[in-house]
DNA sequence: ATCCATAGCGCC
DNA sequence: AGGGCGCTATGGAT
């Protein structure tokens, strides 16, 4: 049957496993039946969350699972678990890139294409062939969870958007008035910031010096004698001259205004909510990106802006140092997992008498999960490498491999890109009889630069794997709490953080909630190992008091 | 007018 | 000479 337009094409398989198919004619209707079918609690299997479930959010209906055959299809198409791999398609409904036709008004930002029609036959084509990839997969167990992990992401993912984040105009402004000036009416420059060019002009003796431009701004740094070879803070911050200040103040505040001023405010900021587009599974890593409004780099400056509600309070949890534990657990390093029976894995660190300070034991453990070789990393890494052999093995071998060229996969069963045609056109020339030095250099250091990518990739993409079941379990329980009311809401989530919007009443069950979620998500990815992944939790009014 | 690369800085 | 990103402004190219 050929989709009509608008419709939603959408399967339903039963708990049982056995599937049966529907087909409605429009968003509306479907979300009603969807909403009456709940109770069976089937997954609903349809070709892309993001772009299909924000109607549905639309008529007050939310579903509890879902198979997003895009992101599943993404995942077992690059999978070194499944034996039997999707094809990679350049084009065609499932290829990377693709969006699927919506059938209710975006919000913000248009999409730039209607993005392809998929037929209902084509969604359960689609469905069967991963189930047999799956079913057919090595380590299928692992490859499920992280397809249910993944897609209940994309619902979370849709959820955040729907309900927003909620956000204070008013104290966003003040905090903007009282760093940059008034709000100018006409664009331009604040006050306080149009005072800081012009003591940048006069102590440059440029008069009409536009500090924003780097060239501009370098050539009056040039001639004037500052002895700036760029105009990166750090490098302005060793220098002895008094143009030095005032510029680093004007930097620091131009970025405020240009990437959350006034601006961004009325942009993405709409009835004390803020609506940005996530994007899930948009690193390759697994990590989430956003699309606009730069959810994931919300300067610390303004983050009071993010208040509760009347009668509600702000739960902010983060896993602490949350990529150590995994790798612990990847590695099945019980030396480092004792280090994780406690709040501070770092600390820990110190007093096994590993490192001296807690300071160096962060430094070497994250060089060793970067990669770092030289400086105070490079230096203590051999420390690490005697106590946790197993751990930092792990790291290796997977550097080792991207220097090689090969893929590696993260615990779940993501596996990274292959590196780029030039990459091996490059590693081929070095090899070749008539290479020079520098072909070598360069193939040694892109080869290097690659290995840094795969050690880093295996760490980061099966934390970002845990973080998924952590939600996802945080999730249902926050649903099971609401009842029929409205409960406490996801809002916000940045890697390794979430922040649940709560009725005062609840926090405390959020909290235990959260907790629970946590050591359901170890148990699932890495059963009995006794590995902690600990959570620390702020109950705030706004998210500044948090950290 | 529009696209693209780069610098710079924000987050984890 | 540490991994992954997004966003803005700039400036050159088309």
């Amino acid at each position: 049957m050929a989709p009509a337009e608008g419709g939603l094409q959408v399967a339903r398989v039963d708990s049982d496993g056995s599937p049966g198919t529907v087909d409605w004619w429009s968003t509306a209707d479907a979300a009603e039946r969807m909403a009456e079918q709940e109770r069976d609690r089937p997954r609903w299997v349809w070709a892309d969350t993001r772009a299909l479930y924000a109607g549905v959010l639309l008529h007050s209906v939310r579903l509890e699972r879902c198979s997003d055959l895009r992101l599943s299809h993404a995942i077992l198409a690059g999978s070194t678990y499944a034996s039997v791999a999707l094809p990679v398609e350049a084009d065609g409904p499932w290829a990377e890139g693709e969006a699927v036709a919506t059938d209710f008004e975006p919000t913000l930002l248009d999409r730039a294409s209607g993005g392809a029609e998929i037929s209902l036959e084509e969604v359960v084509v689609e469905h069967r062939r991963q189930q047999q990839t799956v079913h057919a997969a090595q380590e299928s167990g692992r490859l499920r969870l992280l397809l249910a992990a993944e897609s209940a992401g994309a619902l979370i993912a849709a959820e955040m958007r729907h309900t927003g984040l909620p956000w204070s105009e008013q104290i966003h402004d003040r905090q903007l008035t009282a760093a940059l000036g008034a709000r100018p009416l006409c664009g331009g420059r604040p006050a306080r910031l149009e005072a800081l060019v012009a003591q940048i002009r006069e102590a440059l003796v440029a008069p009409s010096l536009n500090p924003d431009s780097q060239s501009e701004l370098l050539r009056a740094l040039r001639s004037h004698g500052v002895g700036a070879d760029t105009t990166r803070q750090w490098e302005l911050e060793r220098l002895d001259h008094p143009v030095i200040e005032p510029l680093l103040e004007y930097k620091k505040l131009a970025r405020l205004l240009s990437a959350n001023g006034w601006v961004w405010m009325s942009t993405w900021v709409r009835d004390g909510r803020f609506r940005p587009d996530y994007v899930p599974g948009g690193v390759v890593t697994g990590r989430w990106a956003t699309r606009g409004g730069g959810a994931l780099q919300l300067p610390r400056q303004i983050r009071a802006a993010v208040t509760a509600d009347p009668g509600h309070r702000l739960v902010v949890a983060d896993a602490a140092q949350l990529e150590p534990r995994i790798l612990a657990a990847m590695a099945r390093d019980e030396q480092m997992a004792k280090a994780s029976q406690g709040h501070d894995l770092y600390q820990a660190l110190v007093d096994e008498q590993v490192v001296d300070t807690r300071a160096h034991a962060k430094v070497a453990m994250l060089g060793a999960l970067y990669g770092a070789t030289s400086g105070e990393a490079g230096h203590l890494m051999p420390r690490l490498v005697k106590v946790y052999p197993r751990a930092t093995g792990l790291v290796e071998q997977a550097a080792r491999c991207g220097e090689r060229g090969e893929i590696v996969t993260t615990w779940l069963g993501r596996s990274s890109p292959p590196p780029s045609a030039g990459w091996h056109q490059v590693q081929r020339r070095a090899s070749e009889i008539d290479a020079g030095a520098g072909d070598q250099r360069n193939a040694r250091r892109q080869a290097r630069d690659w290995g840094r990518f795969t050690r880093n990739f295996v760490v980061q993409g099966t934390a970002a794997e845990w973080a998924l079941c952590w939600m996802a379990g945080l999730r249902r329980r926050l649903r099971a709490m609401a009842g029929d009311a409205v409960g406490p809401e996801l809002v916000y989530f940045l890697h390794d953080e979430v922040i649940v919007h709560a009725p005062a009443a609840l926090t405390d069950q959020v909290v235990s909630a959260v907790h629970e979620a946590a050591d359901e998500a170890g148990r699932l990815m890495f059963g009995a190992f006794p590995v902690e992944f600990a959570i620390t939790v702020a109950c705030v009014d706004n998210y500044a008091q948090a950290k």
